[in-house]
DNA sequence: ATTACTAAGCAGCGAGTAA
DNA sequence: TTTACTCGCTGCTTAGTAA
């Protein structure tokens, strides 16, 4: 959707077009918009075109509603705003599963892990993490999570190696429970870790490229 | 402010720029964005050149983070979609009094005023208006305010003017009764004009500066 | 008063490319 | 790789105006 169309439409649904219809003019909305007339009334023409506004045109004015289209995406944007401003304690990615190497397996059927995970998240993980590769840009977004704490899993020695700390955030994955590990230190990666008590990619019918929507949330 | 300004800065939010300086690319911008490269970087020499977000331009990065006055930007927005999806009736503005230059006790005194303030309001107001300047954001609300009706005050002549039309909204100012006094044509100001049949300075120990928090009632 | 068309002008876009 | 310049072209804007 346009930005300026978008815009418009706030302006219209701030004049409360969502509830009522309104009796505007091109000419008194292109004062609240600061543009000419005529780019009003195109604008206006735009959005009864893509459906997010109906008009009734009178002699003088015209009577201007905002259709359930036009309410979806206002609401998109108003729900994008809290997240900004973190009303809503959660931060959604994107991004589609990928296979792994191995490791995760490893690392999930560890003791020192297990016994933490049972004690600390309340469930014992299938073995091995699901891998959801997410978009390079949204690696942002994960600093953000490193700052907002969530569950620390302690670092533990076995008599060859340490494993180290590890950091858990709950989280859906399409909307099941489960959580994301990540490494305490580590850089940035574009791989998320998804472990659940259930075998995912069967429970939910997942393979190699499957698009994934994962909400984490944060506990503030 | 530009649409696609706004849009660039809240794509720049919601990775998280707020709070941390981000890594991103012109070229990965352009990708959230669906735009191209150039356009994408465009839009960041802009957004610098009014000051909304900082540079530190590397080599092969560069790190970005919103000022204050892209967050205060981003603040006007959210509070836009806070007031189009809000259900509940009344709106509360918090602000701090300030001195007006008495035309307030000049109006108030009028015959033609007091009058209908009796009868419409139900009290004769003190002589003076409170003036409480309100956050710069909050603006907004008063557009929606104007249009949810409220008690109007008719315009009346003497011999020597016109006393234009005036709104009236039922509010409280910490939690005191009163009401809030609008000119019926004036544009968006940042100051709210409080009357009530008391002085409140007095009564609520209020001096300039003082913090005050005004809710409007709306009668739906 | 309206809405909205046409036409001309101009702002914004992005391919090409330099640093 | 980056960022960001130039420049031709597209498409948005608006003055003029019809209905």
């Amino acid at each position: 959707m346009k930005p300026y169309l978008l815009q418009t439409l706030k302006e219209l649904a701030l004049l409360g077009a969502i509830r009522n219809r309104i009796e505007i003019s091109s000419h008194e909305l292109a004062k609240q918009l600061e543009t000419s007339q005529q780019t009003a009334s195109r604008y206006l023409l735009e959005l009864d075109n893509v459906q997010m506004i109906t008009r009734e045109l009178g002699i003088k004015k015209q009577l201007i509603q905002i259709t359930s289209l036009g309410t979806e995406a206002l609401k998109e944007e108003h729900s994008q705003y809290n997240q900004i401003f973190d009303l809503s304690n959660k931060v959604v990615f994107k991004g589609k599963v990928v296979s792994g190497m191995g490791e995760g397996k490893y690392y999930t059927e560890q003791r020192g892990y297990v016994d933490q995970f049972k004690k600390k998240l309340g469930f014992v993980p299938y073995p091995g993490t699901l891998n959801v590769e997410i978009e390079f840009v949204e690696r942002n977004k994960l600093r953000l999570l490193k700052n907002y704490g969530g569950i620390v899993i302690d670092e533990f020695k076995t008599k060859n190696r340490t494993f180290g700390s590890v950091l858990c955030l709950s989280a859906t994955i399409n909307n099941r429970k489960g959580a994301i590990v990540l490494p305490k230190r580590s850089h940035y990666s574009n791989i998320l870790e998804f472990i659940s008590p259930h075998y995912l990619r069967e429970k939910l019918h997942l393979k190699d490229g499957s698009e994934v929507e994962i909400i984490i949330y944060l506990e503030k």
